[in-house]
DNA sequence: GATTTATGAATGAAGG
DNA sequence: CCTTCATTCATAAATC
């Protein structure tokens, strides 16, 4: 024993590692795929053989707890730059370090997370989306015929320098 | 309340509440009910009807173009494993098998290619990533100094080996 | 509080 | 094998 957690302040404890459970929820998802299909050629029968046999779903189609318009399983929280650490993090990029090495990482982590709960990961993804991003939105200004792409639409000039701009 | 450690010396963290694990189990539970209901029925139905539109179950229970999120299904450029093609391919990867050989990649490219297009190039880079990663993705950013592990990481490696825990 | 946008994270593929 | 990049997905934040 000595799971128990006696107060209802925390509730939480030992279980699964993040990788186990990231497995489950591709599992599960696996599982809301495959129910979806079946749902859809089951209306697709029935909808030719109505009367076969009075067999029907009907409300059988039961809708789990899954939030109506996808499969939403668990609800994965994800990281927030504070104000703090996002201004280190647009200095360091100016700064035109390109992509930080692993070593360097470790530090910028070490630095931020004086300002906030933040991990390596964090920072990885934070240098790797800056900087897709601002190149795909250069990109995205010198193609002549291009039209709204999946990401953020493309502004119109920024030639000295592509900071995002922060509307109020 | 934080982190704990397990029996065995395992530093284990908080992933998910109690609640959260029942809310989990009782989704499954549902997901694998409705699956059941319908591929039974569905097998009732085209006992009677088997050429009523040429939509058999078999490999159809999965449909080739949906992605696991359950988003719409433009051409896509890149590779996406159906929720069968990945069910199979984690099966494989659990058994320990590693790295697959070549003529292991030529057999499961066959197997996977009934379920819908891919070439082994798919499958090689598929496991090549999966392995990469299932070393760098389980235990990592929870604790507050802890170093995290991801793809911008590269320690030098750990006496323990701890490169993935099969659960049996 | 529903919809849209911004952006953190996941992942297939390429390069070394 | 390991690292890196491009693209996509999902969700916190912003907006109406």
């Amino acid at each position: 024993g000595g799971e128990a957690i006696g107060d209802n302040n925390v509730p939480y404890m030992k279980v699964m590692t993040d990788e186990q459970l990231e497995v489950l929820r591709k599992q599960i998802s696996i599982y809301a795929t495959i129910c979806e299909n079946l749902v859809e050629m089951h209306k697709a029968v029935t909808a030719q053989q109505d009367s076969l046999a009075g067999m029907r779903l009907g409300n059988l189609y039961c809708d789990p707890l899954v939030t109506p318009g996808g499969h939403k399983i668990t609800a994965r929280q994800r990281w927030t730059p504070t104000p703090m650490q996002l201004q280190i993090l647009e200095r360091i990029f100016e700064q035109g370090t390109g992509t930080p090495s692993k070593q360097k990482i470790k530090e910028i982590t070490h630095e931020l997370s004086q300002h906030g709960h933040i991990s390596e990961t964090n920072v990885y993804n934070w240098f790797q989306n800056r900087r897709a991003r601002s190149k795909r939105k250069q990109v995205a200004n010198l193609l002549p015929n291009n039209n709204a792409e999946s990401e953020a639409d493309a502004d119109e000039d920024s030639p000295t320098g592509e900071k995002k701009p922060k509307p109020d």
